[in-house]
DNA sequence: TCAGAAGTTTAGCATTGTCTAAACCTTATG
DNA sequence: CATAAGGTTTAGACAATGCTAAACTTCTGA
């Protein structure tokens, strides 16, 4: 009465993508805000993503080098932060993503509120594929 | 052109969450797997967890420790692991969580592998009002 | 029954992401 | 144009989660 698959199996995919995603998407809610900050202010400033995130400073100082090895973010000492070419990728990519889930969930039925909280979370878990079903479920219902 | 609700308070509600909820994520995910395997095995081992989680014995004798101290698990030393009436009612809310959402993906269209996999990691992001429309949507198709 | 296999625990270390406090630049104002 | 206010960076600490290696316990089969 088991799954198809062995669970086992995937169950230990799961969880290593988990642990191994896990900066990832951390990195992508960086990102996704910086390119939104840019979109608003002109220039992401690192007070503003740590008020933003509920963050310390030190931590987004700490975060936007890692970033910057990662070589989705640039930045000159004491200055506003702004996204490389796949900087931008990831943040379009991510809000593309986001949007996709929350007008999916609003469809469901959920709450605005609700919506958003939820999105944000799914939003690092969700393949192309369920992605695509919801986007062709929002076209057709 | 922004939402209704000011991007800053909720983004950093839920990244907060996000952070917050990953320690319970981990517990969750260990609670789960115990329970799938006291009900196929009669009792779940260390090795079984650490094999299926693919994380190392060190580890999963650590976490344990961890949930022993949460009150989830139950565990004499050198012993097999149990959970205690905490952590059955973790495990059978997250089963059910789990179910649903793999329900609702396939309903939705998607692959029964990419319906597993993905709802292993939506699974925890998903508030009770989502869960409830999801149910929703599997009755009224 | 007891020796080796199998499983569990402990010790010690690495990494990540967070914090506070202090040092350091930049900017704006008097 | 000097200095205070306000950002930014650095230093140091901590908790969580993972690892390997070694010590220890339990179980099993000859």
């Amino acid at each position: 009465m088991k799954r198809k698959i062995p669970s086992s199996k995937l169950r230990s995919a799961a969880f290593t993508r988990t642990r191994a995603d896990h900066q990832a998407e951390l990195s992508q809610d960086y990102v996704e805000l910086i390119a939104e900050l840019i979109d608003e202010k002109g220039e992401a400033r690192g007070t503003d993503i740590a008020m933003r995130l509920g963050v310390a400073n030190a931590t987004v100082a700490k975060t936007m080098k890692r970033l910057t090895d990662q070589g989705l973010v640039e930045q000159e000492p004491y200055r506003a932060i702004f996204l490389t070419g796949e900087g931008w990728k990831m943040a379009e990519d991510g809000k593309r993503k986001h949007q996709i889930v929350e007008s999916f969930l609003l469809a469901l039925g959920v709450s605005a509120e609700t919506a958003q909280i939820d999105s944000e979370g799914i939003e690092h878990h969700v393949s192309a594929e369920t992605l695509k079903a919801m986007a062709r479920f929002l076209v057709r219902r």
